[in-house]
DNA sequence: TTGAAAGCGCTAACAA
DNA sequence: TTGTTAGCGCTTTCAA
């Protein structure tokens, strides 16, 4: 047997005596096969530890699947524009395999926006779907819908573990916010005072955020109980200036030393204020390189990010999707990545990095 | 035109009238073609945006490419037994493209053992290398050779920009320098004694380690100029009592407080000096995720690692690589990986987290 | 239950 | 300089 080539369905059928066609049945477990038949086929592929050729098998099959994407606009928030552009690169990658894509976009403001996105991406007969599940109590009857018809999906950003999806792309919530206490606590002390802020759009879809804090206190606990004063903060994006007031009353009231906040957006909006009322001594932790949270952090008002790669996310989930569809490879159901952190010393470090 | 079905060279030879093997050949730019052929066939590709099928091409090429991999022997450290298994998972990933993979292991103090290594490799008559340059004097001869013979290559690791690898992945040295003088700046303030670390088996080629130190001490001279004492030290790998001898003397002399080790073994044998001598008050930073630096950061030894990646580094050489035998694919001539800082907080999700 | 054969899109040897 | 054609390994239809 030459080693270094590899044996072909051809080869597998002429050691088992067999047509190329009934081994392609084994292999799949379609029509019907005596025994004999399978026996010997069987036998042969573990003799010669066979192994099929996916490059020709995808091309022999000639299918056409169709991904449906669902996230919230990337229009509206620098967040969601990096997620569709880890989409827009994996359409790119994958549509020489014969995978077509289409985004379906909703206004996490709006639930009509979302019953319609939904909608649409159902008319699109998808093979596949690709969710981001910010709005999920709006979301159950899609994934009924989805279960019925057997349409795979994939969730990420965030996860409803009773939706049942073939696999999570995102971060570990809770640990992530101990990364961020552990890096507030060093820079901070001897100083005491820590507000945690949640800015978000849909308070009553953030139930999240609050695995974050919970990360966030128990390190503090572990490591220095008592000693920190912390308070928490639920705030509602809507209008800027309100906002803004809120935040300055809230640091100037509890006299602030260092600030975690628990989302991207947020973390922008909070060093906005930061900067004009000219409190760069406050230490500020947050989420995400945004392009402003970038150029904050340069300038000082944003000492640390935690990177959730929502582009990397993204093309991971079409990829999972694809490989599913394609070779029917499963993807692990939870896909935690690396809790990275950024500081102004190595953030062009991950601005230059592409996707792998 | 269906949107849904792809555009065929077939379809691109009727739009211009010529044949598909015309189309290939300006597709691939080989043999001769008129002008009037070329422009007809280049106006269809535009029109219809035409992207290459690389599955079929592959399928259809049906030639087995050969790759050879060079570096040091996994058995002997860690952090090579890494970036091999990262060699071993691309291998596995690239079979099914006909990619067939040996690897050719020296060990770094023997000149003899590389020579051998770097023989055998070329025995190999590979289409590509990937290679780990660390002993960069010794291995001129063999860049020539791969030049002449038109044998590309790729260089992890390590670069030696003079050989011009086709690509070189790995990090930005000065720059993670500069990383681990932040983390080290803030834990240690205001302790003031540094100590500088270079372990390594090979002090002559190691003058790699030099840029991380530069980076080290441009920071903290940007920052608190003249504030910190920093010294530091070249320390060969050879016994390990006499190693542990010399830095338990650097840090009783220097009064040491916090130390840059800029090697990943030398991490390790640095923690373990201070768990012997008991000195956890003293900060340590160090390189990548070795078994054993894992094992120091938790039981709080080390405080910070910055991870090189070496499986990935490994992994992505040879991904290069096969795109580029494959299809022709240019890799990036640098890829410098993202300087991503561990802490007892997140080491493991870094763990967790596989290669995508 | 099985096999023959055409076809997937591209490559490359060969002929013209 | 160009075109014809037989593969590459697998899938799938159709007939037996």
């Amino acid at each position: 047997m030459d080693e270094n080539k590899s044996i072909r369905i051809k080869d597998i059928a002429e050691m088992a005596g067999v047509s190329v066609a009934t081994v392609d049945r084994v292999l799949h477990q379609r029509g019907k096969i005596s025994k004999e038949s399978l026996e010997k086929v069987m036998k042969a592929m573990k003799q010669t530890n066979y192994k099929l050729n996916l490059i020709a098998s995808t091309l022999g099959t000639n299918k056409l699947y169709k991904i449906a994407v669902l996230l919230p606009d990337p229009k509206d928030d620098d967040f969601w524009r990096q997620s569709n552009s880890g989409i827009i690169k994996a359409k790119e990658n994958w549509v020489q395999y014969n995978i077509r894509m289409e985004s379906f976009y909703f206004n996490m403001n709006d639930k009509s926006s979302f019953m319609n996105a939904e909608k649409q991406a159902l008319a699109f007969s998808p093979d596949g779907m690709l969710i981001a599940p910010v709005m999920h109590r709006e979301a159950n009857i899609l994934f009924n819908i989805l279960k019925e018809k057997k349409i795979p999906y994939i969730f990420f950003n965030t996860n409803i573990i009773e939706a049942e999806p073939i696999s999570f792309i995102g971060q570990d919530l809770y640990q992530s916010g101990r990364v961020g206490a552990e890096f507030l606590m060093t820079r901070l002390f001897p100083r005491k005072n820590i507000a945690i802020l949640h800015i978000w759009e849909d308070v009553q879809n953030g139930v999240h955020l609050k695995e974050k804090e919970r990360g966030f206190r128990d390190y503090i606990t572990e490591k220095k109980n008592k000693y920190f004063n912390i308070h928490s903060y639920n705030l509602k994006i809507c209008g800027e200036k309100e906002l803004n007031r809120e935040i300055t009353t809230i640091i100037k009231r509890d006299n602030i030393d260092g600030i975690f906040v628990s989302t991207s957006k947020g973390s922008s909006l909070t060093a906005s204020v930061l900067g004009k009322i000219g409190r760069k001594d406050i230490v500020l932790i947050g989420y995400d390189m945004l392009k402003e949270n970038i150029i904050y952090m340069k300038e000082g008002l944003i000492n640390c990010l935690i990177n959730q790669n929502p582009e990397k996310q993204a093309f991971l989930g079409v990829s999972y999707l694809s490989n599913f569809l394609l070779f029917k490879k499963r993807p692990p159901v939870t896909d935690l990545f690396p809790l990275e952190i950024v500081t102004k010393e190595n953030i062009d470090s991950f601005l230059n990095a592409s996707i792998h």
